[in-house]
DNA sequence: TAATTTTGTTAGAACACTCTAACTTATTAG
DNA sequence: CTAATAAGTTAGAGTGTTCTAACAAAATTA
């Protein structure tokens, strides 16, 4: 059973995580705000419980197991955030410091219920896609259709917050998963977008409907 | 701002609070399973904040503000308890485990939102009175009619669970708060209840029903 | 009341996690 | 390629929480 603290080393890691899979003690000490000769004593810690390989002077890279522990914490904390939003009525930007906490609760049936109450989500509420229970991550992160520009064309991924009344909406204007979308503009003044697909040439979406609706760049 | 072990020393303080409100070094260590020097040396430490009064070999007592910041702790254990059963469909013996962790989660809004969501519930599952929002507990403890024996006369005092059904069932067989109830008889098998109150003689209640009345014992 | 037991305290050490200061290795810029 | 800079490590210390061993006070019992 890992720490609070060593679950937050393990996350850090994961996160920074490029192609490769390396990381920085620099890096690693930034992003926590934490001084590097405690990563490096910290580092030692992980490679003798096999969760990162670790050679002096050299990258980090996480073992196996350590990326998947790594992930079952993300997996806790996006599941947490999507509980938070859907099932409490959280807005999306005061999710993060709670699941920050409760990524540490050790209770595998508190999370699997969470799980099964939001029939099993496949993203959080801000498009990045949550691990599965052995630690896979399937999908691909999104972004939300409000965080992109004028002129920018992108495809319909997903759709957070699934109420009857917003699928009814989606559907009025024949919104689906799929759809290719151009935003023609963005009203400064509230956020709403116009956009274009298929044969509607000029829909209006608020800002409310745009922080629901997950795309991917094309 | 507490540390979570601060937090279980206080709360521990605080149940073990007889009449007068002393608590002995022993009694605590024992609680807490925490050694007798470990305990001294975090009662002076408390005693320092003022949340403890503290005299060498005499008993302990907490001060004003450490009873409230304790029942601050008790109020957010009883709470995650309540939403744990209501909101997320845990039995009630499930829950102690899971809020003994979410109660040292630091984010005022996290429960705000909670006690909203329940309506601001008086009790928890188990029929304890939850603190206010200044620690004043106001109700006194309940127990459950399931945990009452043969022969006992209660007097209903509150209900878990005021779903619609429930709420229709109950007025169905007359049930209100105030009433007066005597247990003739418990079925060893399956722990049905058949009692009497008013012109009802033989009422069967199934343990289900029971495990959602509070009552006091006359 | 004196001896014994129980309760509580002091002293000293250990573990997890953090830090600063000083040193070493690797990288970058002339 | 050498000098300067950046990145990483080692050593030593501090805080919070825990322990065991030894001692002191209080309560109990004979």
């Amino acid at each position: 059973m890992n720490s609070l603290v060593e679950e937050n080393y393990l996350k850090a890691l994961f996160s920074l995580s490029n192609g490769d899979g390396e990381v920085n003690v620099n890096d690693l000490s930034k992003h926590l705000e934490i001084k590097m000769p405690t990563v490096t004593s910290m580092m030692k810690k992980l490679a003798a419980k096999k969760l990162v390989h670790y050679k002096s002077y050299k990258p980090l890279r996480l073992t196996a197991r350590g990326r998947k522990e790594a992930a079952l914490v993300i997996r806790k904390h996006r599941l947490t955030e999507m509980f938070l939003v859907e099932k409490m009525g959280f807005g999306w930007e005061q999710v993060h410091e709670i699941a920050e906490q409760i990524e540490h609760i050790k209770s595998p049936i508190f999370f699997s219920k969470m799980d099964e109450l939001l029939d099993y989500p496949k993203f959080d509420p801000h498009g990045s896609p949550i691990p599965d229970i052995n630690g896979k991550i399937t999908g691909k992160a999104y972004r939300k259709l409000s965080e992109c520009n004028e002129g920018d064309t992108v495809k319909m991924a997903a759709v957070i917050n699934t109420s009857d009344e917003f699928l009814k909406f989606l559907n009025s204007r024949e919104i689906h998963l799929g759809l290719k979308i151009k935003i023609n503009s963005v009203e400064p003044f509230d956020h709403t977008m116009v956009v274009s697909y298929e044969n509607h040439l000029s829909e209006s979406l608020s800002h409310m409907v745009c922080e629901r609706l997950l795309v991917e760049k094309e």
